[in-house]
DNA sequence: TAGATTGTTAATCGATTAACAATC
DNA sequence: TAGATTGTTAATCGATTAACAATC
């Protein structure tokens, strides 16, 4: 293994072979080999065993990789040794979807607090989550120890809540508002913009004349 | 222009110049350069070009891009001159929100119908969306003209859903489910995986040690 | 040992960027 | 005309794939 620069989409995978990890796991199966981990999530042997090539050499010649092992690894190499308590902006209706998505907590991440501009949801509660004030916010990522942001509020105000987060200490956002913002170059962001899914399903499915 | 394969990436990026050129629209700009796009949705000039000259010539020289006129031809591109009927399965917290989400109406996407296996769920209503079985999924789809589907169950209950959508005729699905899973050919799916983009992110703030 | 499978290199493939003639 | 900006080609860059020696 050499050192060199990691593509992001390899990171996307690491995490799409844990979950089949996990899966497996579940099942009891104690070894798989690329051949198995790449039939699964549809990609190439070859990449699959680049992909952790990047990080070390997990696997054994002519047996495979124990799944408990490369696992192990890669939620080591991800950061999921530890908890990362989240920030959630916005509590209206993704952002109630997402206070109750139990898929984050699994994977170790929890939202600690959630933030809002509108009175009369401040002071409330999503599941056993409180709703605080935007005001709270610098305040509240130190006391409870807020790492990551999800900004889940009207395409508006992604802007202002994006500053509000950045201002706040917080170096990883997600923004699943339809709209492009800007960050400090030192933090992390990331966008994810459910209409857009779908409407790469809508060209490739006119393009394909399966339409037509 | 010459013919030749789109990358997935470009098509990705047509609907975020989309999204730029709907804003820019609603402030009353007229025209926008290359440079304009791309500054704003953090890519190159060159990159918008080229994204838009796999389908054709859109702008005028010393001039720029008509936004209306480009935001037209890139609706036109990506099929979205019609709405498109969705099909959600999966009733609970994450398809609750989806059902609720204005952002899929705002762009041509309507659910239609949600199905789910939980008898108590079936016959309920979300927002003013009705919950079926997923026996009567043929028929509503035939009934609804349903085009697309989207997962949001179990991870568990993942493949079967897609499966049931498949058989029911339906061409393109999205998977909410932390899960891969397999679909005809002639099927185009998308995943979307919401820990898996928090994960990305704990990635990197390890990984620049923000965190250390 | 023979069969299987890794880790790694080199070759291929594809996407991005830079540059510039065309032209408004 | 001079300045601006497109459309397009060629060059660069990066990621994927194929192949195979290493080795269990």
């Amino acid at each position: 293994m050499k050192t060199m620069k990691v593509p992001e989409a390899t990171i996307s995978r690491l995490t799409i072979y844990s979950r089949f990890l996990e899966q497996a796991d579940a099942k009891g199966i104690l070894t798989v080999s690329s051949t198995d981990i790449a039939k699964n999530v549809g990609v190439t042997p070859a990449q699959v065993r680049k992909d952790l090539a990047y990080f070390g050499e997990f696997g054994t010649r002519g047996i495979g990789y124990t799944v408990k092992d490369l696992l192990k690894h890669i939620r080591k190499i991800l950061g999921l040794t530890k908890i990362w308590n989240v920030a959630l902006i916005g509590a209206g209706n993704l952002g109630r979807a997402l206070a109750h998505y139990k898929g984050f907590a699994k994977r170790g991440f929890e939202i600690k607090a959630i933030f809002d501009v509108d009175p009369s949801k401040i002071g409330s509660k999503i599941g056993n989550i409180n709703v605080y004030s935007m005001d709270e916010l610098n305040e509240k990522v130190k006391e409870l120890d807020l790492r990551l942001g999800i900004i889940a509020v009207p395409a508006v105000a992604a802007q202002e809540a994006a500053w509000a987060l950045v201002k706040a200490g917080i170096k990883g956002i997600i923004n699943f508002a339809p709209r492009s913002i800007i960050v400090d170059e030192n933090v992390i962001l990331r966008r994810v913009d459910l209409a857009a899914e779908l409407e790469v399903l809508t060209y490739n499915l006119q393009e394909c004349k399966i339409d037509a």
